[in-house]
DNA sequence: ACCCAGGTGGCCC
DNA sequence: GGGCCACATGGG
């Protein structure tokens, strides 16, 4: 008998196919350091911010060559980032969350490789503690860049729960204890299924991800 | 002229 | 622990 939570898995998966993840090609290669390094960069520019919008500030600082962590850190401070990341909104908030998390993982580890080498639960501790990172986004690096089983709540999550009655709570904690606890533990399934409600929900995936 | 989009931090009670 | 609100841009 399978759990509700993971009964919609296997629903959903079926009505809706082998789904298209969130960072689809990016997440059908072999991912590499620099990869990494643009999905978490990616993850903070679509905070709250349409896929294409954050996509123009993606390409931007690809034009300029600081799609890098160390590049970015290497700046100095995040002066000269905010003209780039304009189109992704709140300019006076991402570029100083960007540099700050480059910083962060440059002094720290040097590479977000090396930040993999460390256990899940003291990288989301150290990540939520950097402002302008909290729960998704840290859930979101954790899962999508370093590959660490952390399941991504969004607001998809939390009105698909309530819609299906699956909750009685929808604190972001709670939900994420909910399906952590009736899955296994798989970076596959977490990603497919955080796919999966957001396609259930919202009818498609918006990243296409031609910035590699 | 609205409303929305892969949130977060800082208040308030 | 929740409930609000500002934050900013580009598209429908």
């Amino acid at each position: 008998m399978q759990s509700k939570i993971h009964q919609l898995y296997l629903e959903l998966l079926q009505k809706h196919g082998a789904p298209v993840k969130l960072w689809p090609q990016w997440c059908a290669k072999k991912k590499d350091n620099r990869l990494r390094e643009i999905i978490a960069i990616g993850a903070i520019l679509t905070q709250r911010t349409s896929w294409r919008n954050a996509d123009l500030a993606l390409r931007n600082l690809k034009r300029e060559k600081l799609l890098s962590l160390e590049k970015i850190a290497d700046l100095g401070k995040p002066d000269n980032l905010t003209e780039l990341i304009r189109p992704a909104g709140f300019y006076q908030t991402k570029p100083h969350r960007i540099f700050d998390f480059a910083s962060f993982v440059v002094k720290e580890y040097e590479t977000l490789d090396n930040l993999m080498e460390k256990g899940m639960a003291t990288t989301r501790e150290k990540l939520l503690s950097l402002k302008g990172i909290g729960p998704e986004t840290a859930d979101v690096i954790l899962l999508y860049a370093l590959d660490k089983p952390s399941f991504v709540i969004d607001e998809y999550t939390k009105r698909l729960t309530a819609k299906r009655k699956l909750a009685e709570t929808f604190t972001y904690d709670f939900l994420k204890q909910l399906f952590e606890a009736n899955l296994p533990r798989d970076v596959e399934i977490f990603q497919n299924y955080h796919a999966l409600i957001i396609i259930e929900q919202r009818g498609r995936i918006a990243s296409k991800m031609e910035i590699v």
